[in-house]
DNA sequence: CGATTGGTCAACCGATCGGTTGAATTACCT
DNA sequence: AGGTAATTCAACCGATCGGTTGACCAATCG
């Protein structure tokens, strides 16, 4: 009972852990950190003038959202990076992003399509609602 | 009073300011409709079955954040998806991604040359400690 | 003008968050 | 076996979060 088999997370929910856990300053210095090589958690800790245990939550709180992983060393529970879920956001924002820049074409060329003629009477870009009309 | 400058965050709390924001799922869904065009608080409160406050809320997240911005039609505040700040998310994440990819590079050159000769003694990955050391 | 539409402000509520302290657990070391 | 180092568990605390309801602007329309 002690090791619950974690139900793995729907993509939606996994992708509100990783954002929620960077969200932290702190939880971003470790991921920071690790990139540097794998750490225990008082080497983790040490840096930070607050307590062992409150790390060491921290440290759940990514190891939950996938960003790092723990081996067994001893007594010590060395922490590694993950880089597998730096994919996983960046396949996310990708899309808005380009689909952002596809916006921007597109009103260029709306732009560009006014100026050749004289001015059609709606510049405002579509809202959603006339998006879902089409 | 009511409309402070806007002391202009550093770019660390800006990151944090966009993690959280993007770390609940309604506001993740806000983005994604607002890449099909600009739309104003009602349109995007429409779907969900919170109330209209709640969405507004969100979006003031949003724009906290700088993911969104808004311009004034009449009675009406169209939002508009800013996409300045997946560039600054993109940077971010990146750079970890590289030094991530970097660590298995030097772990597979390790491994090779311990492969090459007999095996030295030494398969663990480095430790913070001791980076900071060399 | 008064009524209505679009949006926000204010106060409140339960849940979660980041932090604490203290006790328990686990594995090493004489 | 006893001691101690590394980590986690448990209970608690104040602050913030996402949501609600009700009142409050602000701008348009009759």
């Amino acid at each position: 009972m002690t090791s619950a088999p974690e139900p793995a997370p729907e993509p939606d929910e996994r992708l509100s852990l990783v954002f929620s856990a960077l969200a932290d300053p702190t939880r971003r210095d470790i991921v920071a950190r690790l990139t540097a090589g794998d750490a225990t958690v008082n080497e983790l800790a040490e840096p930070y003038d607050v307590s062992v245990q409150a790390v060491s939550k921290h440290i759940r709180v990514l190891e939950d959202a996938g960003l790092v992983s723990r081996s067994r060393d001893a007594q010590r529970r060395p922490c590694h990076l993950e880089a597998e879920v730096f994919d996983l956001m960046t396949k996310w924002i990708e899309r808005y992003r380009r689909a952002a820049e596809d916006r921007y074409r597109r009103l260029d060329a709306v732009l560009e399509r006014m100026d050749a003629q004289d001015g059609p009477p709606v510049p405002t870009p579509r809202t959603t609602k006339e998006a879902e009309a089409s």
